[in-house]
DNA sequence: ATTTTTTACTTAAACGTTTAAGTAATATAT
DNA sequence: ATATATTACTTAAACGTTTAAGTAAAAAAT
């Protein structure tokens, strides 16, 4: 890369010292330095080609003006459409995103922490993968800015912006129960993340007494979700007293069930009624409208960039604790 | 944040210069400090929890060990999957990715650029928007070590790495003749740039010359592609003549255009054949597996961050002009 | 006519590193 | 016993900014 031009270059052809040059091209100072130097330092600048090297500026200044974003992986349509918003909105208070994935892994999040402070990050936006409470609090600790998003941790006084999601699960099963399904069965992730917990909090809550059935409630590890989806699946149409309604905790849970019912030949609505998390492109394909609770990503992510912005301009902000309304979608899937 | 430790701080603490704990501190040379003071540093080095400052090496160095990575829309899949493979070999080879998209705008292309720069990445991957000759052109005369990646000019001498289009458009081309297509339609991005036009001139070569017809070659605008896609299909198959098979020359074409086939009730292959480029998630729920063009993007991704570390090394590297061979997955949709 | 204020700059320190060059003390060689 | 080499450091400059503090000259006030 050639060397670009600095102010020193600007000053030794103005004749001017650096300083000079620094406060003519800095606007925000309107100090005393002549119209003419003025003039002929802005033209010297122009003709140079001359661009401030924002590492000095941010050596100097203490601020990076960028920020990092930790989603569980950017090639998941649910993290890549939220960094997509966060990046636009970042850029419009100035800052760029500097990211990575974490896979739902404590040890890469702490890695990844580790690899965006060191690259000065002005603050984090994160999505936080179970058990790593401890990462949190250290960055509470240090005082650096961030915003948890999507999920989050109660015992921990943060930032966060997610969904009500208790009030999701309740709704999806109320709506499901509504629908004449009797016995309802839910497939989750095997995470203690609060998010999930109160997702299956709010199908709990929905289902009277008598329709609580630990059986029904299956859990899927992460880092082995498309087979184990399908063995929840086959499990809970293989009981004694088979399901008819499944309600899919995730996207990716949602998209691997519908595709293992396929194979399994069931048809929704009909065998069997389905809600869904998430939206996906996917759903237009499938033969019947689904049912499913949308997010509202574009107030989400919005919300994580201006609650972080306002914690880095002022770090005694108060929390921003947002739980925001999830709709859900009426299609066909659980008539 | 709270003011991180510095060097400083630990030459202060060990009651020795900066110097000798930078010594120590940079593994990298073995100059002669005692174990004794050596051991005391790396001490109180790790009681202050020291992080060397990137942003101060950078400006040192002169390296950020950072990548700008310009796609056309991180949230769109192709991107967000080559994103998540860049990421992680980036990380690999040391360097942190900034991303930004471009949404196929030029003025938002050059910004991009020019924001990157101004952040002193190191290097940049880009997926080059039409009419962006120029921009390209500025970063060579810069000497700033670059590569393209989807899409490339002809016209200028650069790193980039993409599939061979020629070839790409051409199978498709042929497999849909060889499964008896007579009327062959082509629904390409109204862009001049080369995967695209390659995508259709290996299309053409396919074809005999008689069978070749301008009718049957559409093209859709990116800022209107759901629309257009639609009154691109509606007019071939209103044609005198209609078509018996479309060839989608991308996957937000192909996906666009299945749902307006579903909504048309044209069946898959009975009422016409299709091919796609690209892969998705979709296609595992559409009713008729789908022949499409599976692009390398693994091999894509890694090439060309190969490539572009090899050429922040050294800037006298030879070029990278990678054309990887793209498969054509057969499915029964052109039957 | 002298003092004070204003103008138009410059000097110098700072941000946190790296690293070439310098130095004093000790060890080795002659 | 003296010259030389080695060890274990320190000094200082550099990367490119910003900005408080300083200064000389000109303008305004007394």
């Amino acid at each position: 890369m050639n060397k670009r031009s600095s102010l020193k270059d600007i000053a030794k052809e103005a004749g001017v010292s650096i300083a000079t040059v620094s406060y003519v091209l800095s606007k925000n100072l309107k100090s005393g330095i002549s119209q003419e130097v003025s003039d002929r330092i802005k033209k010297i600048a122009k003709d140079l080609n001359y661009r401030p090297n924002q590492i000095a500026q941010s050596l100097q200044s203490g601020k990076s003006h960028s920020i990092g974003l930790i989603v569980a992986d950017i090639s998941n349509p649910f993290f890549s459409q939220i960094a997509r918003i966060i990046e636009d909105e970042a850029k419009s208070y100035g800052y760029t995103v500097i990211f990575g994935s974490s896979d739902e892994k404590t040890a890469k999040s702490k890695d990844l922490i580790k690899f965006l402070l060191n690259r000065q990050v002005d603050g984090l936006i994160i999505t936080p993968t179970e058990g790593s409470e401890d990462q949190i609090k250290l960055l509470i600790k240090h005082n650096i800015p961030f915003v948890l998003i999507d999920r989050y941790f109660p015992s921990i006084e943060t930032n966060f912006v997610s969904i009500d999601n208790f009030l999701a699960g309740f709704q999806a099963t109320k709506r499901l129960l509504l629908n004449g399904s009797e016995r309802i069965g839910m497939i989750a992730y095997d995470t203690g993340l609060q998010h999930m917990k109160e997702r299956i909090d709010g199908y709990r809550e929905a289902l009277s007494t008598e329709k609580i059935d630990d059986e029904l409630v299956l859990f899927v590890k992460y880092s082995e979700t498309q087979l184990a989806v399908a063995e929840a699946i086959d499990k809970m149409l293989g009981l004694k007293r088979p399901v008819d309604a499944i309600f899919f905790a995730t996207n990716t849970l949602g998209i691997l069930g519908l595709k293992h019912l396929n194979q399994l030949d069931k048809k929704i609505p009909k065998d069997l009624s389905v809600i869904v998390f998430d939206e996906s492109e996917i759903y237009d394909f499938f033969y019947c409208p689904l049912t499913y609770i949308k997010q509202p990503l574009n107030e989400l992510a919005k919300a994580a960039v201006k609650a972080l912005t306002e914690h880095i301009n002022n770090p005694k902000a108060k929390l921003n604790q947002i739980k925001l309304r999830a709709d859900l979608i009426i299609g066909e899937s659980c008539n």
